[in-house]
DNA sequence: CGGCCAGTTGAGTTCCTTCAACACTAGTGG
DNA sequence: CCACTAGTGTTGAAGGAACTCAACTGGCCG
């Protein structure tokens, strides 16, 4: 057990090469040297608590923060208090990789559960690397500002044109591609370490409806919840009721 | 007349220009050599018909877009017919600067009016130089890629969790500003030529509560609206009434 | 003139929210 | 050991926000 968490803490970018690996097709023999690089950079993880704020919440336009382990979120606090959550923080993203772009005043990082982060920025140095030095890296970095602006598109759309019904269905679909892009899971199965205000604030609903809503999935047989544990029974009919892209769609692979 | 939009046609980077001089906040003597490098990259431009596919909509992940005059919008179209717009594209935005960003096979643009546009991959390429060489341009770009994002952001929040009234005025607002910073309008006032369609299929409505969203505005005293011209009346309070927070705010100048 | 499109208005319905109460679990201190 | 508390999940009932359906207006153009 503590063994497995040592690992974790010394090697926070392997959920990051993860999905790079997943997301970027690169040809055979592009992504060993890549993975070392990575390792080269060094990175060093340190835990973050639950319910504390990550890069941009509070402090000057921090430095970039890789993800290795641990839920967070990305959201947006109105004047009178209600909350959007614009997305998850999940082990492999990369939060603020451009200093001009995700450490904004007006949205906030936060952890929701125990994290793992390392201070990404020679992750940043090598992102604005021209397309001669380090090209790989630097295209595989772009394309994850892709996948991250995807998703927030996928948002814009749930919200403002499906149901609640057809909400969460797709987030349940994307939180497992992602865990699964990132290695951290497996399967038709994830742990779901959030409360359901926190699904609330995702999905634009109230907690009573979510709750409700999360329930007629279930007597649908579509999911299955035990504890933490979300199992998607029958992934590919909850993808075609519920109008779901995979990430890897979006991303023109296909 | 003629002389003023062969004018524009002949200079698609004149919006993008002021915005950038609008947003970047650069100091004195920066801007001239930046205005001289977008005007000897030699854009051409070329108008397009209303209602017909900009960049992404079909053909291969095509080159990036300047938006020298005219509307657009970002849609996303689900299996049912239903669509979400995600923004809209108006004169000095970029669209797909980035080869992994803007042109996803997922979420198309369109045109809603006549447009005039240029291809934008002159730009593309600066937006990946080095510190070293143009920084001042490759900051800029990313300033504006930071602005979209931000935009699709509020988006979100605006989605999620604004009532409907509340959704009207902070895009009313929105655009002006972004119109203004483009300087293709100035004051309280804009043109808006879209229908209520677009604009509901923008805040997540029908079209006959969009309607009475906005009336309800008219008759509050907040905006006033003749034929396809919208005045803001009361700018601050309508601000202040629907929670918005100015481009400027967000990027962290003042 | 007639047709079409955008805008507007009324009436009824549906979806979602709010308020309230209660069950369950875990942690805390007497 | 057990009350006590707090947080989360769950359920019922009532109200409100937004949708759908339908009709009608006015402008514009062939």
């Amino acid at each position: 057990m503590i063994a497995a968490r040592d690992e974790t803490l010394s090697a926070p970018i392997e959920p990051l090469a993860r999905r790079i690996e997943a997301l970027a097709a690169f040809p055979s023999g592009v992504m060993e040297p890549l993975r070392e690089t990575l390792a080269g950079l060094g990175l060093r993880a340190r835990s973050a608590p639950p319910r504390t704020g990550l890069a941009g919440a509070e402090g000057p336009a921090g430095a970039p923060l890789l993800v290795g382990a641990g839920w967070g979120a990305r959201q947006r606090i109105l004047a009178d208090g209600r909350r959007q959550i614009l997305g998850f923080v999940l082990p492999g993203d990369v939060i603020g990789v451009d200093p001009h772009r995700a450490p904004l005043r007006y949205a906030a990082a936060v952890s929701l559960t125990a994290m793992v982060v390392a201070d990404a920025e020679p992750l940043r140095t090598m992102g604005l690397a021209l397309p001669s030095r380090d090209a790989p890296l630097a295209r595989a970095l772009r394309a994850l500002a892709a996948a991250e602006e995807a998703l927030l598109s996928h948002q814009v759309t749930r919200l403002g044109r499906q149901t609640a019904y057809e909400r969460v269905g797709p987030l349940f679909l994307e939180l497992r591609e992602r865990l699964c892009l990132a290695g951290v899971e497996k399967g038709d199965s994830f742990t779901l370490p959030v409360t359901q205000e926190i699904l609330a604030d995702t999905l634009g609903l109230s907690i009573v409806h979510t709750n409700r809503t999360i329930q007629q999935l279930r007597r649908d047989g579509l999911v299955r919840i035990t504890g933490t544990q979300v199992t998607l029974v029958e992934p590919k009919s909850l993808a075609g009721l519920t109008d779901y892209v995979p990430l890897a769609t979006m991303l023109g692979r296909s």
